[in-house]
DNA sequence: TGACACCCTGAAGCTACTATAGGGTCAACA
DNA sequence: TGTTGACCCTATAGTAGCTTCAGGGTGTCA
C-alpha cells in the first residue's frame, strides 16, 4: 500500500507517516521504482501502536522505548510495565500540578467581583504582588 | 540597572529577559554608550508580571492581552477578568481531559499484573487494540 | 597587562508535528 | 495526444517558550 492509504489506516497525514520514518520510529520501506514508499500490513500495526500511544500522551521518547521493548520478543514485560507505570505518574502528577493552579487562580479571581478601572483591579494587583520564583522545568511533557 | 541584575530581580535568565523584548513584551530599553541595556523601576514590574503570569501558566498571548489592558488604565477590568476567567477554564478543561486519561490508563494497566513475555503482555495488547482515532487538536496550550 | 565577570548579536536546538514550495507519477477522459 | 486531477517526492520553515552556543566586545581589579 502507498503512504495515503496507511495514513488513512492509521488516522494520521502523511505529513506525519514521513516524520516517523524521519525520526526513526517506523523503519523506512520499500520504494515502487517510481520512488514511491511502499508499505505492508507491519507497518501498519506499528503506525497504529505509535499513534495509540501518541493518543495516550505518551512522548516520543516513551513510545520509542515501548517499541524497543515490543521488538525483543525474548523479554519479559517488565520493563513495558515500568514505562507504563512511568507514564501514568506523569499523569498524576501533571493533574496534581494543575488543581493547584486552580486553586491559586480561584482564590485570585475572588479578589475581583465587580467591575472597576484597570488601576484598581484586584486580579491585576494580585498577580503583580506575586512572589517571583525560578521556574521549576517541567519533568513531564504533559 | 543592567540586564543581569534585571533577571535577577525578576527570577529567571538574561536569555529570557532579551527573548521578551524580542517578542514585544517587554520595551526595548534605553543604551549605555557600550550597548548595554539599562533598565529602570518600571521595567522590573513588567518583568515580573510577565513571569508571574507565566508562573500561573499564561500563554503568551494570554498575557499579551492583559498587559495591552493594563497599559490603559481609562479602561474597566470587565476584559482582564474574561482574559483570567477563559484562563481558569483551560485549566479546568486540561484537568478534565487528565482525570480521562488516567482513568483509561488504568484500566489497561490492570490487563497486565504479571511478569510475561512481551508477546502476551495484556498492556502492549491493549495499546494495539485502541480505535486509532483522528487526534484533536488541543484548544489550550497547558 | 592579564584575568575574569559580564554584556552583545545571531543562529540553532528542543517536541511533535504542520504547512509550504516546487516538483514528479499515473490513470482516466476528450 | 494532450491534459486534468489525485496522488507522491524532497527540502525547508513555522509553531511556543524558551535554552544553548559560537564568536565576539566591555569594565574592573591586581
Amino acid at each position: 500500500m502507498k503512504i495515503g492509504e496507511l495514513a488513512q489506516a492509521a488516522q494520521c497525514t502523511v505529513e506525519t507517516v514521513r516524520y516517523y520514518e524521519k525520526e526513526g520510529l517506523l523503519p523506512p520501506p520499500a520504494r515502487t521504482p517510481a520512488n514511491f514508499r511502499q508499505y505492508g500490513t507491519g507497518h501498519v500495526e506499528r503506525l497504529r501502536f505509535i499513534r495509540n500511544c501518541r493518543a495516550l500522551d505518551m512522548s516520543q521518547e516513551e513510545i520509542r522505548r515501548l517499541l524497543a521493548l515490543a521488538d525483543q520478543p525474548a523479554l519479559g514485560c517488565g520493563a513495558v510495565n515500568e514505562v507504563f507505570d512511568q507514564h501514568i505518574a506523569h499523569v498524576d502528577e501533571r493533574i496534581r500540578e494543575l488543581e493547584q493552579l486552580k486553586q491559586a487562580l480561584g482564590s485570585m479571581r475572588r479578589r475581583c467581583q465587580s467591575e472597576q478601572a484597570v488601576d484598581s483591579c484586584g486580579i491585576l494587583h494580585a498577580i503583580a504582588e506575586m512572589e517571583s520564583e525560578p521556574r521549576h522545568d517541567r519533568h513531564t511533557h504533559l
